[in-house]
RNA sequence: GCCCCGGUAGCUCAGUCGGAUAGAGCGACCCCCUCCUAAGGGGUAGGCCAGGUGUUCGAUUCACCUCCGGGGCACCA
């Protein structure tokens, strides 16, 4: 019995116990899912739950009464063992070893959908991470999302939804002229102009642009800038997309803001403003009243120079994206941003949307690079750049991924890189990796001794699986499905990497007790097998979970 | 000044709607391989959950205040 279907049995039960009055709370009253959870004490028995206490105030009773009534109740239920009340009115429910059992033949049965739901089922996200201007090398604040950016979205898709990685290239604006005007200057030898970009890749970007067309250097300044910015934008993007394809990233479009002008997206965006009646003109410059909806200002769409602002792009950004049909616009940016969330959330309501729907934004805190104890600054300007690319050279994709995704993304991160590469043999992605390749090995030595244990003559038989380090490590896969919808409603993928972490310790501690095949002449026996389809739920649930991760499921270390 | 995030073991951090004795990894110390991967398992030491007040059967969790860290306030992009 997972927990899931012991939620359904309690909540019958409850309904039960108010139609024959010896619960006296009405069915409105009832939790639709009662709270059940996994006891951290051995003998508080194998599931738990709260809910008798979480009724007496609506029943104006003792929780020991109600939970009596409902232990009354449960007692007799198949596949359930024993039922006892606790403490202040805890009910400790212990679970049958056979009808828990089944549970490793249900995951290999159901592979790689083991772990997806459909909680979520209906709903379209466009999740948009990183967005990096294309003037220069992704760095360590971009490389948090790249990973936990990647890890929501796979496990929203878990749960059901239709989802969309997007990246929004900021390419147009002072930013990209500067760039250009950098990599000129570079070229022709001369100083970098004020506020423009250094660094080495500027250099290289620059001796690359003019190795592929030596003559740029014969156009006149205006035209020679814009055909540095040109040639720069598409080197650097190239170079964004491969270091993110190498770090497992893969994006479903590359959204231009360049496009949205283009295309005439900005116009219509500002038309349907209008039309909502949200947009005024004041002291020569065009603006939207987000004032209308929470923001602490209104907001300048055109400047009195009929310039476009920056602010205008991402009001047509949003309604390009729910003209795409996206029912849920997510946006993670760095805590650096946080000022736009509000901003965001007018836009969207002043385009006739409400934005506690069509918009979530998430703000990821920034990382704190330290190595050998000091801290390690990031700054374009200096040029000292701690890349994405760099990080992955050191760690290798799977370490990275895996420590970055496994703090939640809004509390502030510190990373020592020294101690990264150092204890790279401790991180626990090597031990999550571990237990996936450990029962590999088991299963390919079972394949050696011509063991079938799948398909064989010795059936499997859940209600051997009956020690307490198999209950343990059932108990432990039975979980996977709740921590991935809870993973995907809360946009916390961080938990399913703990949750990994606790599933190989639960492996680890059946490995170190329970001998899974037979040694020397011993004959194959149903424990052998039945064990056996323990280690292969085992391993598919710890292969799903990595997966959603973007990190690899070793058959071997 | 206003807004956002954080303060939990020596270090880095877990701990959805309030629950039983506050957890993990690393670091320190001690045990365990004639047998399926010891990148493993078991154990010891280490805590005023920043501080205060309130809400209640019960607060690390919720509310308010204070202190300490980080980030943000543009007709910049």
């Amino acid at each position: 019995m997972t927990p899931g279907e012991l939620v359904d049995v309690i909540a019958n039960a409850l309904r039960e116990c108010v139609a024959a009055g010896t619960i006296a709370v009405t069915v409105e009253e009832l939790p639709s899912a009662p709270v059940v959870e996994r006891p951290k004490n051995p003998e508080h028995g194998d599931y738990a739950t709260n809910v008798a206490m979480q009724l007496a105030k609506a029943a104006k009773t003792n929780p020991r009464v109600i939970a009596a009534a409902l232990a009354d109740q449960l007692a007799g239920t198949p596949g359930i063992a024993g039922v006892e009340i606790a403490g202040p009115g805890f009910l400790n429910i212990r679970i049958e070893a056979s009808a828990q059992g089944v549970l490793a033949r249900d995951v290999v049965e159901a592979a790689d959908n083991y772990g997806r739901s459909d909680t979520l089922a209906g709903q379209r996200f466009n999740v948009e991470f990183i967005s990096a201007n294309p003037t220069g090398p992704l760095h360590l604040g971009h490389t948090r999302w790249a990973a936990v950016g990647d890890a929501i979205a796979s496990v929203l898709d878990a749960a059901g939804a239709d989802v969309d990685r997007e990246f929004y290239i900021n390419d147009r604006g002072v930013q990209m002229d500067l760039f250009g005007a950098s990599i000129m200057a570079a070229a022709n030898g001369q100083d970098v102009p004020e506020n423009g970009y250094r660094g080495a890749y500027i250099a290289d970007l620059a001796a690359e642009v003019v190795a592929a067309d030596p003559d740029i250097r014969q156009l006149p300044s205006d035209e020679q800038s814009i055909a540095f910015r040109e040639a720069g934008y598409r080197l650097q993007l190239k170079q964004q997309q491969e270091t993110l394809n190498s770090f497992h990233t893969y994006f479903d479009s590359w959204f231009s803001e360049r496009s949205l002008h283009a295309d005439g997206g900005v116009e219509r965006a500002l038309e349907k403003l209008r039309e909502q009646g949200h947009v005024y003109t004041e002291d020569g410059a065009v603006w939207l009243r987000t004032t209308d909806f929470g923001d602490d200002k209104d907001r300048v769409l055109i400047k009195a120079n009929s310039d476009l602002t920056y602010f205008a792009s991402d009001c047509a950004y949003y309604v390009n994206k729910r003209d795409r049909g996206f029912t849920t616009c997510l946006y993670l940016l760095g805590a650096d941003h946080h000022g736009y969330v509000n901003r965001l959330k007018a836009v969207a309501a002043c385009a006739g949307d409400d934005p506690a729907k069509t918009i979530e934004v998430l703000i990821g805190q920034l990382v704190k690079t330290m190595r050998d104890g000091k801290e390690v600054k990031l700054s374009k300007r200096a040029g000292e750049i701690v890349t994405l690319t760099d990080l992955v050279d050191e760690v290798g994709v799977d370490a990275a991924r895996y420590t970055l995704i496994r703090y939640p993304a809004d509390s502030p991160l510190t990373l020592d890189l020294g101690l990264l590469v150092k204890r790279s043999n401790d991180n626990p992605v090597y031990y999550v990796q571990y237990a996936h390749a450990r029962i590999s090995s088991v299963l390919r030595n079972a394949a050696e001794l011509g063991l079938n244990w799948r398909d064989g003559d010795i059936a499997f038989d859940p209600a051997l699986l009956a020690t307490d380090r198999e209950g343990e490590l059932l108990r432990a896969i039975g979980d996977f499905p709740r921590v991935v919808a809870s993973a995907a409603e809360l946009r916390e993928p961080h938990r399913v990497a703990r949750y990994l972490e606790d599933l190989a310790t639960a492996y680890h501690r059946f490995y170190d007790t329970c001998r899974v095949l037979p040694r020397g002449d011993e004959p194959v026996e149903a424990l052998h097998v039945s064990r056996l389809w323990l280690c292969a739920a085992t391993r598919q649930t710890l292969s799903n979970g990595l997966t959603m991760l973007g990190v690899s499921a070793p058959e071997r270390m």
